[in-house]
DNA sequence: CAATACATACCGACTGGTCGGAATTTATTG
DNA sequence: CAATAAATTCCGACCAGTCGGTATGTATTG
């Protein structure tokens, strides 16, 4: 009958399920014989790969999300100058906004809900402060080299922080009446034309 | 003993408690027997007043929130230009975001909730249109008295908005490692200085 | 005496987590 | 290469507790 199979090909699976049903009731509203039953196990099963579902949770977060914002990060010094990171910071931000639309909308319920839960909010604390400070050092550079105005790196790099994190929440919560692709790009050149020193 | 009430005065009494435990333990991990307590009422009594325990969450949404969003847009017209307009928002929604923190908290949350209930998701709708359509009159005023560049002013309007929420969820979900109040208005002023044409 | 405003007791459904043991795989040994 | 032992993976019944909501009775009010 059921084989069992090696631990990470099971976890991830487990993984697969939980995500899918964390993002269609919610964490809390979500029971672990349900995501037992998608994954194509029992709950045992479950509690046999994970110790708790808040452990399963933040586990998920970990292995996903992480993944996938320092896959942002990936390629950076691959480009010349500031300016032209900052445009591939946006590029690949716009990309995973279309096609790991999943993982975006479980990473803001985790956000959300870190709100009132301590464990929940240093996994996304790190998160934070590892988007600030590859932000503030873009933006430390572009000043160096001239490109952009002497504004603090730091403030302008929360303030970046702050409106892709609101563009997401809105992507989820808001009538889509724009298009995307062309609100993104204008979101973050109506911050970043106002670094650019004028000519 | 336990004199009856007005039923507005305990309808507000009934909000007041589920505000407080909303916030302390979120919508779902808050059972109505809490609520009740610390109301100074029973379980029965709530369902006197209320049929559900998500019409008691969208009413009082309805009641706090919006009481608070429209006091936002409530003396524009006291000011003379554009730019002062803006600046006034800015002042006010400053004020809310100190004195009012409890208020923005629910609020925040119920806006990430709605990404799940469609019964959420029409309040704050009507909340995001209401706010984009007043930042972008007074954008489109500022264009029109030739203080503004001729932006899009329904885009940048929408930016203003992202960037507002996220501001207030990175407020309750990330170290605060920075002055609220200058972040606050870095954040507008970076945006409202892309706006102003160059001297 | 109605009508309103509660209180109390209770129901049924559901949930996270446990536990004993079965099935399967891996290691050991003769 | 069996045969056996040990370890891993997994099942599913079960428990103790929780929660939204209801039914019914009682006090208050006008």
């Amino acid at each position: 009958m059921a084989v069992n199979k090696a631990p990470e090909q099971r976890r991830e699976e487990i993984f697969e399920a939980a995500l899918s049903c964390f993002n269609r009731n919610g964490y809390y509203q979500t029971a672990i014989d349900e995501i037992a039953a998608q994954a194509g196990i029992s709950k045992g099963g479950i509690y046999h790969h994970f110790s708790s579902k808040k452990e399963l949770i933040v586990e998920l977060f970990r292995n996903r999300v992480n993944r996938y914002f320092e896959y942002l990060t990936a390629e950076l010094d691959s480009r010349p100058d500031a300016a032209s990171r900052l445009g591939m910071l946006v590029e690949k931000s716009g990309e995973i906004f279309m096609e790991h639309e999943p993982i975006l909308r479980f990473c803001l319920d985790f956000v959300a809900m870190s709100s009132r839960d301590p464990d929940f909010r240093d996994e996304v604390a790190a998160m934070y402060r590892h988007r600030v400070a590859t932000f503030a050092a873009l933006i430390q550079q572009g000043i160096d080299t001239g490109i952009f105005k002497p504004v603090e790196p730091e403030g302008i790099a929360r303030a970046l922080y702050f409106l892709s994190m609101g563009f997401f929440l809105s992507y989820f919560t808001v009538p889509l009446d724009f298009d995307l692709q062309h609100q993104h790009r204008l979101n973050l050149q109506t911050i970043i034309n106002g670094l650019i020193k004028n000519k």
